[in-house]
DNA sequence: TAACATTACTACAACGTTTTCGTGTTGATA
DNA sequence: TATCAACACGAAAACGTTGTAGTAATGTTA
């Protein structure tokens, strides 16, 4: 197995210092033009590329950014990494994935691991678990060894960092208007308990809405479902809980859901109980994947924009890691709200 | 902004050497009990943990692998990455993701920007543009360079690196086979370009199955799709050819599509036709992923097992790597086959 | 021709570790 | 009282770079 070749090999061969050899291959005007295209050559020759862990170790800076998400089997999740990769690379930067699997000490590891000089800023969205504890220790300690972290789609705002989320509650409003001007009397919301940011901020623009409407909400409309459970006990209980919900008010005629899940596991239930999607229940949901896209009816939904809040959180971060080099000033903490818009299918009106 | 804490700071604070420091912490037998507890007590103080990029550089491994895949918005990929990320963190490693975008020139930059020294090794599963070329030169460049290779998914038997991959053939013929047993007479497959080897070898599955039965494979029921369009007009194509393919053979009885897309979009355009399923007309798909399983009638499919792909994968992979350290005598290539399940659904009797 | 510039290089330190090979101080032994 | 372990530590090299500071060998000027 042959080894790399370093600038001491091609030093040794050529008979010149390490520092020539650098220096040549850098075009310096330090060295003679003769030596510069012997060097070169040579170089080539031997398929020389500089060691990154070397240049990571001398400037202090690997060129790498850290994502970590909940999971990654989900449609949202892969459009922001898609974002992140189309930015970072753009900009010489590699992306690690870390995954915490919605567990808080996963996530600890997870950072723990890549903190160690492994990379030089994190784009984090929480595991419900951390969410729930309210613990956020391990970002602060981040925050204080220096390295730059930027929030995206679950945030908390305790924590100091550069944040990109979408505005959840206008997304939300303007789902749960449209079903209102689309008809709809009664609507019921699919949400998730109030510890998961999202959950809570989406049901907040849903009451907005129907307040704009003088209408009272009512506490049996508002399904919140705890998804702490295992995935196919989770599907399970959403479809009796829909069920129960769709029996118990026969005449509910707008569903708004938060997650795209949600919304085709309540058209599913809805399709067995008989109802008429569009015509006598219209569905919203809320995220742009596959699901929506293909599911029959196809999905209303408001969608997120998920490369771009990518894009962004890279941005963010990006821009924060080259500050802390130059050791300029901070510019100040930025929120971007990435906005949604509505995407209009089968399954309304 | 405070930088990390290092050896040498521990040492010049504590009045040591930074080898006693090194050895402290290590608990090394030179180092006097009471200077272990000293240093051990000053380092937790102060939150010490070694700098991974310089022991990457000492040790000449970096615990990283490289990821290479063409699209990550696909479920099938996502499910590789998390076993590759299980299988890999639990043997402390990290991963970092490539992205080609089914591009060859991506799929190179990628590769060439982290054979620099930024990983151990990569696990790869090539762009179609790749395919297609027929240009495998990186790949050899890479093996050259002692950087070992698993591929995965989409193979190509020229290059001499493990391999994981799904028993295509076999899973296609059981796929067709069981619609065959289920009172199918005339199915239809719908595949991709040959140049796509699990394409390929699908299609050479569902003849085989036929031949079995005796039955006279139609050239008419074998659509080929040129999946090399954007997206939204590859979508748009695939309908208008199995409305076209529906139309001319209405008594097809039985779709086998070598991906979950192409049965989804199967399905939607024969429900749009007015084809019962599954009771005239019955459908299996490639690959279980959300759509298949929430698509109604949800889909039978053959499930690919992409996270046991994925660990396997790493499993090879990581073997090699530490072989290459201990300059062992290596062990001889493997071919790793998954074997495939098939999941009945709704969309078959 | 002494003083100085210019050219074209080399030596060395540094980034943060680990590890090998010393080395000075004890205490025990012959 | 020399001799030798045992003990507890330090110096230095190495991993592969880069950049600063030197230094010979020229050429130019007063």
């Amino acid at each position: 197995m042959k080894k790399r070749t370093t600038l001491k090999q091609l030093a040794k061969e050529l008979d010149v210092s390490i520092s020539t050899v650098s220096k040549a291959l850098k075009n310096s005007p330090e060295i003679s033009q003769d030596t510069i295209d012997k060097v070169k050559a040579f170089a080539k020759l031997l398929n020389y590329r500089p060691n990154n862990i070397a240049l990571s170790l001398k400037n202090r800076k690997t060129k790498t950014i850290g994502i970590i998400i909940p999971d990654i089997v989900h449609h949202f999740f892969t459009k922001v990494i898609k974002g992140v990769e189309n930015y970072a690379n753009a900009k010489g930067y590699n992306v690690i994935v870390g995954l915490s699997n919605e567990s808080f000490s996963n996530e600890v590891i997870n950072m723990e691991m890549l903190a160690n000089g492994s990379i030089d800023g994190f784009i984090i969205s929480m595991s419900r678990e951390t969410m729930k504890r309210q613990d956020y220790q391990h970002f602060i300690e981040c925050l204080n060894e220096g390295i730059p972290l930027v929030m995206f789609d679950r945030i908390v705002n305790e924590i100091p960092c550069d944040k990109v989320m979408v505005d959840d509650t206008k997304g939300a409003r303007i789902a749960t208007q449209t079903l209102l001007e689309k008809g709809a009397k009664k609507i019921a919301i699919i949400t998730t308990k109030d510890y998961v940011s999202v959950g809570r901020l989406r049901t907040k623009g849903y009451l907005e809405a129907l307040d704009a409407y003088n209408i009272n909400p009512m506490a049996d409309l508002i399904l919140k479902i705890d998804d702490d459970l295992l995935y196919e006990n989770h599907i399970e209980n959403l479809e009796t809980q829909i069920q129960k919900l769709l029996k118990q008010h026969p005449n509910i005629d707008g569903i708004f859901a938060v997650n795209e899940l949600y919304a085709i596991v309540a058209m599913k239930v809805a399709k067995d109980l008989n109802f008429d999607i569009p015509g006598k229940l219209q569905v919203i949901g809320f995220t742009d994947g596959m699901l929506s896209k293909h599911a029959s009816p196809s999905l209303s939904t408001v969608s997120q924009h998920g490369e771009e809040m990518g894009e962004k959180a890279a941005e963010l971060l990006i821009k924060r890691i080259d500050e802390r080099v130059d050791d300029m000033p901070k510019h100040p903490l930025m929120t971007k709200i990435i906005s949604t818009n509505l995407i209009l299918r089968n399954s309304t009106k």
